[in-house]
DNA sequence: TTGTATGCGTTATCAA
DNA sequence: TTGATAACGCATACAA
């Protein structure tokens, strides 16, 4: 592994003049600089990243957390960082926190330990107080789930709103009891799309029905659970609005192991349209995020912050798409 | 931000001393600990990572390229891999390659350029030739996925066995003309399990139909359109072996946008449990990778040799389990 | 048990 | 346009 002193010894210049060549600052003679180039060829020299790292004291590197890898949700959404991010030289680094607050809390060490530059979350398992407080003295963008009024800058949709529109859509199908399931509520956008549910309601003058929402993990499992024991209640619905796709698929299954099917016997409606919402059998009814222009945003944002810049909108707020398929069924009168 | 002269100044000791007690040096009274470590504590000190990076030369953390993040089969994988580096301190890094060598080659520089210790990849898009000459200066595992005879360390299953397993399953059910929906042939273990299915077949002395051979993405709408383009030849078959699970899911869709249902008309099994094939409907009938010790191994492959020790074993070959459900149906004699 | 001093490879300041 | 040199924060060999 050779060093700039190499370089500059094999060339006849001073290190001065290697790291002028390797910046392309302009001030450096041409031939001068053909001489360099020469050298760094012939050694095969590429600068140690460490020490640039170090001296410079960044890495050109940015942190992603999700809640979970393997959620084929994040993939459009990485893609959109690191197009951004890689326009402008920065690698994009993934972690899964599962929602651990400990790991997520080594995660964000990695910032005052610079290790990375930034910070993308798409999780939130930390206390508020102590986000804002990295937040004071670190780039970091939260998106997709945020916090109740805070400074946070962060990217996301109107998840109160598409929940109240995706509910609407079912109530003017003519459903009347309609469970939820909802996600964990510590996480905003779960309590964002649980208040829609419920303004929906509200605004119709449908009476809520604290038995018909249900609390859940926000998996397959969890829907596919949620599901059985209120059918093992008796409690009396003909539609399923859950807070997620992935709650949904695991509701139908959940369903049709009552021999009951969607969306005959009940309609079943998701969130976020994953990949498999419109290949499961029966295709999911759902509301898309614009998942490419959330990463790309969340990235500019985040790269403004690095550059030492405010970005222009703390809280920026995209639009969504319902998506009709087959899970919602019919008009039942 | 503090630095370890702060420190020192602070505690009256030689900055030589505060980094003993950093690292747990035996070699220091535990009064002298005591008061670096008040001091450490006021200032609220962490050490410069980059600045320890520099000086050691190493990182700490290790990098591992998936094929594509967002898919649910590597979720137990990465989870092995974690608990193995956290044991030993060291930060897992994830990447996506998407198959894109471009990128891939990224990733592999950031050995050289030090920014990690070691690499576990998942993704083989990369010629071997190049793989093989990273692996000579820089720990790199690879998993699930290999080349023909080489020398990089490697963990994996016996795909061609598991793969004739699972055929020769289907031909004791009676089926006769088996479909095959085979993966991109460059990538091996997609040959290996593409193999398997041929031995099953030529041992039961069946012919091999190439018309029942089909090409496909890896994915799910990959086994949607094979299926599809399959129906649409007229070519007769009763069951379908897919190289992997999302491939099946496609293929199932596929089948039931005919009208034609699994297992009753056609039966469909697949390949790698991923967490959808116990919930998707028909259950999928699968071989299921031991995932958890998949990830420990590689990354105990890969600390031994960034530890400068050669692994034990250079391919490690591990068990794999035969998973029927529902997807693959009854003895049609 | 503790302190002094050196060097890791680079960037950047200042002088020539 | 170029070169000499300091400095970044830390780990560590060596001396005390």
């Amino acid at each position: 592994m050779f060093t700039i002193h190499d370089v500059a010894r094999k060339a006849g210049v001073s290190i001065a003049t290697v790291s002028r060549v390797i910046h392309n600052s302009p001030n450096v003679l041409s031939e001068t600089r053909d001489k360099v180039n020469a050298a760094i060829k012939e050694l095969d020299y590429s600068p140690n990243k460490l020490a640039q790292n170090f001296r410079t004291q960044n890495t050109k590197s940015i942190l992603v957390i999700l809640p979970e890898i393997g959620n084929t949700f994040y993939t459009d959404i990485i893609a959109g960082i690191e197009n951004v991010a890689f326009a402008s030289d920065y690698n994009v680094l993934i972690v899964g926190s599962r929602g651990n607050p400990v790991l997520e809390s080594r995660f964000f060490s990695m910032l005052s330990e610079k290790q990375v530059d930034g910070i993308i979350t798409f999780s939130a398992s930390l206390p508020l107080a102590e986000m804002e407080q990295y937040a004071e003295q670190y780039p970091i963008v939260v998106s997709c789930r945020y916090f109740d009024k805070t400074t946070l800058p962060n990217v996301t949709i109107d998840n109160e709103k598409a929940s109240k529109d995706l509910v609407n859509y079912m109530l003017n199908l003519g459903h009347k009891k309609v469970c939820y399931l909802a996600g964990p509520s510590d996480i905003l956008i779960y309590r964002d799309r649980l208040k829609g549910y419920l303004t929906a309601l509200t605004t119709r003058n449908i009476p809520i029905d604290q038995n018909l929402i249900i609390n859940c993990e926000p998996n397959i499992q969890g829907g596919y659970d949620a599901i059985r024991k209120l059918l093992n209640s008796n409690v009396d619905f003909t539609a399923v609005v859950a807070c997620g796709d992935t709650i949904a698929v695991g509701a139908i299954r959940g369903l049709s192991s009552f021999n009951l099917s969607v969306p005959k016997d009940c309609a079943v409606v998701g969130f976020d349209d994953i990949e498999l919402s419109s290949l499961f059998s029966p295709s999911l009814t759902t509301v898309r995020q614009p998942q490419w222009q959330i990463g790309t945003r969340s990235a500019e944002q985040l790269l403004d912050l690095i550059q030492g810049n405010k970005p222009a909108a703390y809280n920026e707020v995209l639009n969504y798409e319902l998506i009709i398929r087959e899970s919602s069924g019919e008009y039942i009168g």
